[in-house]
RNA sequence: GGGCGGUUAGCUCAAUUGGUAGAGCGCCACGUUUACACCGUGGAUGUUACAGGUUCGAGUCCUGUACCGCCCA
């Protein structure tokens, strides 16, 4: 046993003792050994990733999960691993070329994808290293990253899987298009924001008609009308019954527009007549399909206007919705603007206004993968929690629309589909050909796009384990148990995943889902980089310690709900952790070396004190709510049940009645009361591992723990023993509740003093008048610890104490305390304080004789409560004699 | 517009499936005592957003209203 120092220090151990994990291969889990799996893949965060208060939240409850696992003797394993983040990644090295002049485009495909491996290869890691540092018990051996070979090939194969099924097709569809990044994106992608617009009505003039004939046309993006191909009207609607038939003529252009009935068309919304753009806008592109329209593109791919747009070509499209503006003003076609609230897509990756673009993309069919998805929720094999998630889940699930997984970069998977110039012919295909399969023709060409990085992340659950090869690590680990990740990515991802795991494995991926809450700021702001308030978790590994960090995120976040953090918030995991060090180096100051039988003691139950078996009891409760705790992904409570037992029950009661002891002579109580604190501490870290690896392995080692168990990490997780083999200790309830009492009884006596504004240090004399023999007996033997809380010189107990003078004095369940002091006491003062306390007894009393008078409540309350409220009358009303029989002897007295 | 979540102590949040509303932080008072001032002891603080309803009994269930947040159109 080394001597613990002073105070912690984090910083000396935390790297320590993680370089020591990983030399003892603690992590790694091999399945040729066989025993109960249990397995979480991380949610890959972007190989550009840096660590942010998100991934620590996310990241801590999986290496509680795993660790926990561990220590309950499961095969566990957490797979970690980086996505290619394609859209984010190419961004990133684009960014890094234009300080060097250059753009991707000067150095060709092939050349740009090397720079990207070799960014990767040079900043990738940097996210794996902050992980570590915050704990993370992550299989490192096993570390994938979505574009790494068998990953690769995991994407081909369910590519071409699907495409010769036919749920992979290429077809001309509005897509959301990012003008900056310059590639289509997919609907989740696209991330709506609100914004203060302006509805813009337009006058479109009756062709043939007069001149004042028009028709009112509302719109927020007038820019688009230079792509009008027709104006829509419900058909319900008769206001615009005469237009049926007619054409109109599209302002500046003077193109005639024909007027279609449509029932998508809203009546309540502007005017009831809409114009209809198909090449830019997904609910125009689907009138347009319904009716036979063409459908004219008038921007270009980076967001200006094209030659469609006649004399505004080669314009930005913002500054073409101003001109535009303007020329309707001018030619009297404007007839009102109203500010408008709408919501418009933005890019989730450089938050660019997205584009409704019309373009020729790779899509996947999704309605016949979803339906054995929606399956596998509805029949609870796929659980979530918290399992509101589920109807967010279902949702969507039926509403599915087809996946765009095409981009139009060049860092990801490359489409495997070929095209023969010979004979035409498209194919999709495993291996990178040389020859047309059809014609033999050697004049053949990929597909330039790539895939949507999600399409790599769908696989992760099993492409990690080496599908599609046979693997044995497949067979064993998948399906896997828990994924744990946000609620953003339930779209992108989870449901995805449930998907890909069907179809490819037919099974589940993970049989629950947790999804946990968003960390946001102390005003309840999103954290984010352009908000400036985010949080560096390793700045607070710095300051506080990553213990301190976890502990703190796990205490603060109730089940899926969001966390709001400032700096301070942090000292809380600090604070506990520097309690519980000085509760070890109290231990260590009397104790010497952990007794060899600490982990397994054979107690002396003979020798056990009421104080010894209460916090053993204490210990097994709090064992059986942790481990019920972690198994309903109650982190915040687990938190608190070893938070509370350890600050609470075990320093503040059981390190303190045992001072008196440890201080003491007899050898025999000092040995069996050691015997307890080990057995209880050894058991209370190993709860508290999961949230706090680095001080709770430094405790184990510094307190001698290893001699059980070379590394709490594979320290057995404690059983709670149920009340019948506590009794066979003697920790019975009536043992648990005379302890209680007496907590009662000391916080009374303390009160007492506190009210007299004794010196904390200032001896006392105390006489306590027992309420029965039992407690009395009782009360005699425990007279040492309960001197020793309350800085008592003398206790007499007597069960017929009347005080021979006025003497400030309370009541407790054991009975009364007087306290004899020095000099007169201000009886008045005293009659009115516990007259205060009669009055409020009396209260309470009255509300429950009036429910026990209910002969409602009688008859139809359960039993148990009935006989709970008659105990509470009893109690209560032995309070209230007792209060009265003070105020009667003060009174007396004083007189 | 549709859906979901929230509204409990000054702040941040709990409350185990309806039965005495709790914790951490902050605040007030006292205290450096031989584990710990990153501490100890004691104290103050609630019409559980509002209005109805169900029930013997509602923070908890139902209906409606207000405000806040998120998701989807």
């Amino acid at each position: 046993m080394t001597e613990l120092s002073k105070t912690y220090n984090a910083k000396d151990v935390e790297d320590k003792w993680y370089a020591w994990w990983m030399e003892r291969g603690y992590f790694h889990s091999d399945a040729s050994k066989g025993g109960t799996p249990y397995c979480i893949v991380i949610p890959p965060p972007n190989v550009t990733g840096i660590l942010h208060m998100g991934h620590a939240l996310n990241n801590t409850i999986q290496d509680v999960l795993v660790r926990w696992r561990r220590m309950q003797g499961h095969n566990a394993v957490w797979v970690p691993g980086t996505d290619h983040a394609g859209i984010a990644t190419q961004n990133v090295v684009e960014r890094a070329l234009q300080e060097e002049g250059l753009t991707r485009d000067d150095l060709g495909r092939e050349k740009f994808v090397e720079r990207v491996w070799q960014w990767r290869e040079q900043y990738g890691n940097t996210i794996k290293n902050q992980l570590m540092k915050i704990g993370a018990s992550c299989d490192w051996e096993r570390e994938r990253f979505t574009m790494d070979e068998g990953l690769s090939r995991a994407v081909t194969e369910i590519f071409v899987h699907l495409y010769d099924k036919g749920l992979i097709y290429r077809g001309n569809y509005i897509i959301n298009w990012c003008p900056r990044c310059q590639t289509a994106l997919s609907d989740e992608e696209s991330e709506h924001q609100s914004v203060d617009g302006k509805l813009f009505y337009i006058r479109y003039p009756i062709k043939g008609g007069r001149k004042k004939d028009y028709v009112l046309v509302a719109t927020t993006r007038p820019e688009t009308l230079l792509g009008d191909v027709a104006v829509a009207i419900n058909p319900r609607d008769d206001r615009y019954r005469h237009l049926v038939g007619k054409k109109v003529v599209l302002p500046v252009l003077q193109r005639d527009l024909v007027v279609v009935e449509d029932d998508f068309v809203d009546p309540e919304f502007g005017t009831g007549v809409v114009k209809v753009t198909p090449a830019h806008d997904p609910n125009d592109f689907e009138m347009g399909q319904r009716h036979d329209l063409p459908a004219v593109n008038v921007m270009s791919d980076d967001g200006y206007m094209n030659a469609e747009a006649g004399p505004y070509e080669g314009m930005d499209r913002f500054q073409c919705r101003e001109q535009i503006v303007d020329q309707l003003k001018r030619e009297g076609l404007l007839d009102k603007v109203e500010p408008h609230q709408h919501a418009v897509g933005h890019c989730y990756r450089c938050d660019a206004v997205v584009e409704p673009r019309l373009s020729p993309q790779w899509f996947v069919k999704m309605k016949p993968l979803a339906r054995p998805a929606l399956e596998v929720v509805k029949d609870d094999r796929v659980e979530f929690v918290p399992e509101r998630w589920t109807k967010v889940y279902t949702e969507w699930m039926e509403n599915i629309r087809d996946w765009c997984i095409s981009r139009q970069i060049w860092w990801g998977h490359r489409i495997p589909v070929f095209y023969c110039d010979e004979c035409e012919h498209e194919w999709a295909s495993r291996e990178t050909p040389d020859a047309c399969a059809k014609c033999g023709s050697t004049k053949i060409r990929q597909d330039p796009d790539v895939l949507d990085t999600w399409f790599s992340s769908w696989l992760w659950p099993f492409s990690v384990f080496g599908w599609p090869e046979k693997d044995r690590d497949l067979d064993f680990y998948y399906p896997t148990q828990t994924l744990v990740t946000g609620s953003e990515i339930i779209f992108f991802w989870v449901a995805r995943m449930i998907m890909a795991g069907l179809e490819c494995k037919g099974d589940i991926p993970f049989s629950h889902v947790y999804i946990h809450g968003t960390v946001r700021d102390d005003i309840g702001r999103k954290m984010s980089k352009s908000l400036g308030n985010s949080i560096d978790p390793l700045t607070i590994v710095d300051k506080y310690s990553a213990d301190a960090l976890r502990f703190s995120l796990m205490m603060l976040s109730a089940t899926g709900t969001d966390v709001q953090l400032s700096d301070e918030k942090f000292e809380l995991g600090r604070n506990f952790g520097t309690k519980i060090w000085n509760a070890a180096r109290f231990m260590q100051m009397h104790g010497a070396e952990a007794p060899a039988d600490f982990a397994d003691p054979a107690f002396d139950t003979e020798k056990l004190s009421a104080d010894d078996l209460h916090i053993l009891a204490k210990l097994h409760a709090t064992i059986a709510a942790c481990t019920e705790n972690l198994e309903r992904f109650r982190f915040n409570d687990l938190s608190r049940s070893i938070y509370d037992f350890l600050w609470h029950q075990y320093c503040d009661w059981y390190v303190e009645y045992s001072k008196p002891i440890l201080y003491g002579d007899d050898r025999d109580r000092r040995e069996q009361v050691l015997k307890v604190m080990h057995y209880v501490f050894s058991n209370a870290l190993r709860l508290l591992h999961p949230l706090m690896p680095f001080i709770t392995e430094e405790l184990w080692q510094g307190m001698g723990y290893a001699k059980a168990s070379e590394s709490i990490i594979i320290a057995p997780w404690p059983e709670a023993k149920d009340s019948d083999e506590l009794d066979l200790w003697g920790a019975t309830s009536a043992v648990v509740s005379y302890v209680d009492a007496k907590h009662d009884l000391i916080r009374v006596a303390r009160q007492l003093r506190a009210d007299y504004g004794l010196a904390p240090r200032q001896e006392i004399d105390l006489k306590i008048r027992p309420s029965n023999e039992r407690y009395e007996k009782r009360l005699v033997h425990d007279e040492q610890s309960i001197a020793s809380l309350l800085c008592a010189k003398n206790i007499s107990f007597d069960r017929h104490f009347t005080p021979p003078r006025a003497m400030p004095s309370a009541i407790s369940q054991l009975g009364a305390v007087y306290m004899p002091v020095d000099g007169l006491i201000d009886v008045a003062a005293e009659v009115k304080k516990l007259k205060g306390q009669l009055d409020k007894t009396s209260a309470e009393l009255q509300k429950v004789i009036r429910k026990l008078g209910n002969m409602d409540f009688i008859n139809k309350a359960p039993k148990h409560v009935v006989e709970q409220q008659e105990e509470r009358k009893k109690s209560l009303l032995e309070k209230s004699d007792k209060l009265e029989k003070l105020i009667e002897t003060l009174s007396e007295c004083g007189e």
